[in-house]
DNA sequence: ATGCATGAGGT
DNA sequence: CCTCATGCATA
């Protein structure tokens, strides 16, 4: 077999600041829960009903650590990327600045509480044994090929027009869908999530027979100058084919790649011969680390509160010896990954 | 393929 | 501060 290797997931993004899109991700969570009352001590925090918890969480934690720390407790490291690259010098992006774009269609959400804890001394009680995080097994191929041209592309502001059919995330039912075959005029909305599997493997499959890339779907997104549409990175393009973003999404993005699979199946016919290559300057994001141990206490104390407060938080990263961003960042990003599990569950 | 991060928009 | 959509940096 053959292997191109030249991948270098570019990105530059000019700037570009809609002052207004159409967002329309109102959540319908309404239900916030009890905060329990602050209990916060002055110098030991983990006074009362907090020392409890926490302890409790972690020695849950710990029923089966004892042995790797490999890890140092700290790794923030940032990463300067030395312009001399020694491998093959990757046409670097140039100046960095995301827009965000929102492509929500309309909003769902399910009235479901998660913060039900019992508060105060014995939400420990009844601690699920089964708080088993495991995403994994994507189904069917994968491509770790991530050779690509990276093409310059300009991005746009991305802005969706949204409805208004407030879909239970979990038991709604498609009634009937019309129009999506072009996204311009605002006839998208296929809450079909069998619909939504079939396309992203066949789009996965075809996409691979186009010798593209994720990276280059991602970026020719741009080149389809749809309104309201930039390009998007190879994460979300992986994302999408394995169905890991939310079914708003999905719904969102169908449309859009579509449109991309099309025309690029229409330009591969009458071949595209300008492969044109360049590269910008820099920009290095740091990523934390967090070690396994860390990470396992962080499961242990979700496991028991989902949305810990301000105080709690600041806790937990005192003694997890982490900052109090990472770890608030981390329960985010755990809400959002426990909220697409718990959908996947049920469809 | 995924983990951690950023930001817009909403409460 | 949260949720959501996305992305950079990584394994």
């Amino acid at each position: 077999m053959m292997s191109m290797n030249s991948k270098q997931p570019f990105s530059m993004h000019p700037i570009l600041h809609e002052p207004k899109y159409t967002p329309l991700q109102s959540s319908s969570e309404a239900i916030r829960r009890a905060c329990m009352p602050t209990h916060s001590l002055q110098g030991n925090i983990f006074a009362g009903f907090d020392e409890t918890l926490l302890q409790r969480a972690e020695a849950l934690a710990a029923v089966d650590i004892a042995k790797s720390h490999p890890y140092k407790p700290d790794a923030t490291y940032h990463t300067m990327t030395t312009m001399t690259s020694m491998t093959c010098t990757p046409t670097s992006s140039s100046a960095h600045l995301h827009h965000p774009s929102v492509l929500t269609s309309h909003h769902h959400h399910h009235p479901h509480h998660q913060g039900s804890q019992g508060l105060d001394g014995d939400l420990l009680d009844h601690l699920t044994p089964g708080m088993s995080i495991s995403l994994g097994g994507m189904p069917g191929s994968d491509v770790c090929s991530t050779a690509s041209h990276p093409h310059a592309h300009m991005s746009a502001i991305n802005h969706m027009q949204h409805h208004h059919h407030h879909q239970q995330a979990m038991n709604m039912h498609p009634h009937s869908m019309g129009s999506h075959t072009s996204l311009g005029g605002g006839g998208d909305s296929e809450p079909d999530p069998r619909e939504l599997e079939s396309f992203a493997e066949r789009f996965k499959q075809r996409r691979i027979k186009l010798g593209v890339t994720q990276a280059d779907v991602g970026s020719a997104l741009a080149n389809l100058k749809i309104p309201g549409v930039g390009c998007l990175s190879q994460s979300t393009i992986c994302r999408f084919e394995s169905l890991t973003l939310s079914h708003n999404n999905m719904v969102a993005l169908k449309p859009i790649l579509e449109a991309w699979l099309e025309e690029a199946e229409r330009a591969q016919r009458e071949k595209m011969t300008k492969p044109e290559i360049f590269n910008g300057g820099d920009k290095k994001r740091k990523r934390t680390s967090i070690a396994a141990p860390e990470k396992r206490s962080l499961e242990a104390y979700f496991a028991v509160q989902p949305r810990p407060s301000s105080e709690k938080i600041a806790a937990i990263a005192e003694k997890l010896d982490l900052k109090k961003n990472v770890v608030r960042v981390w329960f985010c990003n755990q809400r959002q990954k426990q909220k697409r599990m718990k959908f996947s569950a049920t469809h």
